[in-house]
DNA sequence: GAGATTATATACCTTCGAGTTATGAAGATA
DNA sequence: TATCTTCATAACTCGAAGGTATATAATCTC
């Protein structure tokens, strides 16, 4: 004697209202609706529910029992349309976000903080690529935002891209470098030291090789390769090596005195940070909620940025 | 955003069972109205609940989440399937039985007691009355069924009735009353002694008169009235009374010594001790299961009597 | 106890979801 | 790449649940 959950929905609903009238109100239904499928259940397994001609309605025994169940059918029916409430409203779900390692850690996973305090049930699962591979997995939907620098005019014709951030990059070392500190450098000044070479699949690789060509090295010494932002940061510290770092990365860790960033500029494609997305697949609430988080959170970085540096130009 | 309790078992029988083909299968419905019903859902919150693309069907984050409600509706709906099964299988529920007091002191109780042994979940709901008020509370279902003495001439013509056992009373009395054991008796010898005086509305009672006025009493001194049969049992032991009982509650008593029947035949309307009931209401499975029991009780009681009959004549 | 009031049942119709079979499409597997 | 398995779609039927309007029956009230 198969049950139709919702007859015991309907059971509970009677019997803790009160009343059928008041049970098809709580349900949302029609008094007759409800009047009409207790009958036919009562028909379907031949037992009366409620007492026989009695105003107040009055629940049988087994009407009792069932409606003990009926009320976890219920409790489990709010949980769940709670949870898909939560989801939809983008403040449950995942987000699987990629990008390039220095800036996400130097960046992003602060960010990202931010977002969980805001979002606790949101889960981020994140990993580290370039641009090319990020692209890739966009495409086959293995990811739902990349946060990487990306040539506008490269942008891949199925994804969408938006700025955050200039992309430049600068030339790092330790504050406690020779060269940190001064206010103007030349090229040929940097030629002694040696160098932490960032993966060479990076923009950074890239733009080391382009600021290593403009003074004609073409052979160049590598002391360090291979580590993340946290072991690079620990060498560079403890060494007179230089490395190329986006200038957000050297921005955000300006508090710790961690890094020094020297005042050459590197000349590189037309670049920007942002985040690319593929827009064919319809993204969860989730996605959105982040997107957008992000782009606030860059638009107060920005600012920031821009008061900070006209201080330090006051200042000068 | 309601979700509906049924898509939550689907939920959950699909994830459960590792595919929605199996998932069908455990839910005892084909593969494509799952599939349709999933896509429904899916679009209607607007969220995926299986990843794309992927062949065994792979759920997502939200889906495991509405999964774990999915089975606590499954498993409500498993044990209201069981509540029902029982009750319709007459193993669960209620009996409203009432009878003349002696009667279902003396014989019912006893029988409900095996009868509870065997299904303990039915709950007996038992009142003593006498056959007018009986016929009344079966007339307007507040009594499953009656256990009575009835006329067959006499009953109402709503109702129906089964005869259990032959309706005589008999005069009883201790074990150790100066009449007991006497092979034969006259009705004059039990002129002397006190009564103990049943109802005024049972049958009992319109034996006792008739009784006393075969032997000229129009007056008779009555020592004791208004106890259930406990008391009754308890008064007659210890004292010379005489009284008037089923002849069925003597036999039941038999084992205990309590009471001897003295041998004098009571004129009586034909009557039988009986089970009546109401066929016009559609009786609860359980209330055709106690009545059957009852009937198969009676048939025993039956043999056992005759066969003790037998021995009692032999003996002599 | 008659009428008023309220609660439940019925009638009748509409609509929508869920069921079916048959078939197509797309991963997974070898 | 061919084949197998599994899921999705198509096209249709059917039944249950929805609604409004209204009848009927219990209970209340005086």
């Amino acid at each position: 004697m198969k049950i139709d959950s919702r007859h015991l929905e309907i059971i509970a609903a009677i019997v803790d209202n009160g009343g059928l009238t008041e049970g098809a109100e709580a349900l949302g239904k029609s008094q007759p609706s409800v009047s009409r499928t207790v009958a036919m259940l009562e028909a379907r397994i031949g037992a009366r529910l409620f007492e026989k001609n009695r105003r107040p309605l009055q629940p049988t025994d087994l009407c009792q029992a069932l409606a003990v169940e009926g009320r976890k059918v219920l409790a489990a029916n709010q949980t769940a349309s709670a949870l898909v409430k939560r989801y939809v409203d983008g403040k449950s779900g995942v987000v699987r976000v990629g990008g390039t390692p220095f800036f996400m850690d130097g960046v992003i996973s602060g960010m990202i903080a931010e977002f969980q305090r805001a979002y606790p049930e949101i889960r981020i699962e994140q990993s580290y690529a370039y641009a090319a591979d990020l692209s890739r997995q966009l495409n086959s939907n293995a990811l739902d935002v990349a946060i990487c620098p990306m040539d506008p005019g490269a942008l891949p014709e199925t994804l969408e891209f938006s700025a955050l951030l200039d992309g430049r990059n600068v030339i790092a070392c330790s504050p406690t470098h020779p060269l940190a500190g001064k206010p103007s450098l030349r090229l040929s000044e940097i030629a002694p030291y040696p160098w932490i070479a960032p993966p060479v699949e990076s923009p950074l690789y890239q733009d080391l090789r382009s600021i290593l060509a403009g003074i004609g090295m073409t052979d160049f010494k590598v002391s360090f390769s291979g580590g993340t932002l946290a072991s690079i940061l620990n060498i560079l510290t403890r060494s007179d090596a230089l490395t190329v770092l986006p200038y957000s990365v050297v921005f955000m860790l300006r508090r710790q005195q961690a890094l020094a960033a020297l005042p050459i500029r590197i000349n590189h494609p037309e670049r920007s940070l942002g985040q690319m997305w593929n827009p064919l697949q319809n993204d969860r609430p989730s996605v959105r909620r982040f997107r957008r988080f992000i782009d606030a959170e860059f638009s107060n970085l920005r600012t920031t940025i821009m008061k900070h540096e006209q201080n330090t130009l006051w200042r000068r």
